[in-house]
DNA sequence: ACCTGAACACCGTTCAAGT
DNA sequence: ACCTGAACACCGTTCAAGT
C-alpha cells in the first residue's frame, strides 16, 4: 500500500515491490496469482482502514455526512489505488458495505428507491472527484502565466491566484456536501410542503 | 484520441500507434518528444472539443449549470485522458479557460473570492468525479452475490438491484446539479435574507 | 527533411527447476 | 512447502544511421 500510494501514479511494479521485501519477483506469484489479485488485497485493506461509524445516533443527514465524509478520506489518502479500483472491470466487493450504509439511511429518511439511488451516485461521485481533484498536483496549482498575472484574458483567476489551491481544501469540500445535504434535506421537504419553506 | 480513449485504461503505446499509423516507432519522436507531449496534444484537443458555450445569455446559474454540464461531457467521452490529466505533475493550459468561466460567473453572481473558489473547487470536482464513476465498469455493477439477493447484509441494495446502474446516469448527474447550483443560489440569497425563505 | 533498426533498461508472467 | 533464474513478449526512449 505504501509503494503504491508513494510513487508516481503507474510507477508500482511487482519487481519493485520483490526488492523491498528482499526476495526474487517470482516469490510473489507463490503469495499472488496476479498484480490484479494483489490491487484486489491492498483494497481490501483499504477499506477496511476508516472506521464504520457505527453511530445510529445522530440524524440521517449527519449520519450521511460522516459516512460521505469517510469515503472521502479513503479515496484522498490512496489515490493510486483509487484510479486502480476505477479502471477495474469487475465490481469490488469491499465497496458495498459503504454504499448499503448510505443507499438505507437515506431509504430511512424517506426517499423513494430511485432518488435514493440517484442521490448515492452524487454522493459517491463527489467524494470520489474531490479526492482525486485535490490529490492532483495539476488540479491544485495554475500556470505560471496565469499565477504571474501576466495574463489579462483570465481576470476571475488572476483575481484569486494567491489562494487558488484553497479551492480543493477540506473547507471547500465541507461547503460542497453542506450544500448536497442541505439540498437533499429541502427535497424530501418539499414532498410535504411544496412550498420550499419552513412554515414552523 | 480514439486508441487512447478505446482500449484499457493503461494500454495505449508508442508501438500501438505506431503500427496504426503504419510507420516505425521512433518515427512518431520526429513529431512528438515524448509520450507525455503527445498527450498534452490530445489533451488539447479533448478540451477544445465541446463548444465554449458563448451565450450571455440567461441567469449566472443557468450559464455554471451548461458550463459543468460541458466539463462533465468532456470527461465522460475521454475517461483515460481524464485519468491521464489528473497524474500529471504540472498544469495542463488547457483547462483554465472554463474554470475562468465558472469562476468568474460565480464572482458577477456576488460570491465572495473565497466562496467561489470553494464552490469552483466543488463544481468541478462533482463533474469530474461523477464522470470517472459512470465511465467505470467496475462502480457501475453490483458484486454477483448482491444482485442476486444471496446476501441478506445488503437490503439497501437487494431493495434496487435491478436499477442499480441507474445511480450513475445522466439524470442522477442533472439531479445533483440541481442539488448544487440551487445550493449556490440559497447561500447567495441568505446573505440578504438571513431567515433563509423566500419573501416575495 | 524525414524516417528507422538496434539496443538499453524496464515491465508482467510462464515454466521448469532448485531447496 | 517455499523460493527462484531464465526466458518471452511487451514497454519508452537513445543513438547512430539510413533516404
Amino acid at each position: 500500500m505504501r509503494l503504491i500510494d508513494a510513487g508516481e501514479p503507474g510507477s508500482f511494479s511487482m519487481r519493485q515491490l520483490a526488492d523491498e521485501l528482499g526476495v526474487g519477483v517470482m516469490t510473489l506469484y507463490g503469495y499472488v496469482s496476479n498484480k490484479e489479485e494483489l490491487y484486489e488485497g491492498v483494497t481490501a485493506l483499504a477499506l477496511g482502514e476508516a472506521s464504520f461509524a457505527p453511530i445510529n445516533s445522530g440524524s440521517w443527514d449527519e449520519q450521511i455526512r460522516l459516512a460521505v465524509r469517510e469515503l472521502h478520506g479513503i479515496c484522498r489518502r490512496h489515490p493510486n489505488l483509487t484510479t486502480i479500483v476505477l479502471a477495474d472491470t469487475k465490481p469490488n466487493p469491499g465497496l458495498y458495505l459503504r454504499r448499503e450504509r448510505i443507499l438505507s439511511g437515506l431509504r430511512t429518511a424517506g426517499f423513494t428507491p430511485t432518488k435514493a439511488l440517484h442521490a448515492l451516485g452524487v454522493l459517491t461521485s463527489y467524494a470520489l472527484g474531490f479526492a482525486l481533484a485535490g490529490g492532483s498536483q495539476a488540479l491544485r496549482q495554475l500556470p505560471e502565466g496565469i499565477r504571474d498575472g501576466r495574463r489579462p484574458e483570465f481576470p476571475g483567476l488572476n483575481e484569486v491566484a494567491d489562494h487558488y489551491a484553497s479551492h480543493l481544501e477540506p473547507a471547500a469540500f465541507e461547503f460542497g456536501l453542506d450544500l448536497l445535504i442541505q439540498g437533499l434535506r429541502a427535497d424530501l421537504h418539499d414532498r410535504h410542503d411544496p412550498s420550499g419553506c419552513e412554515t414552523q
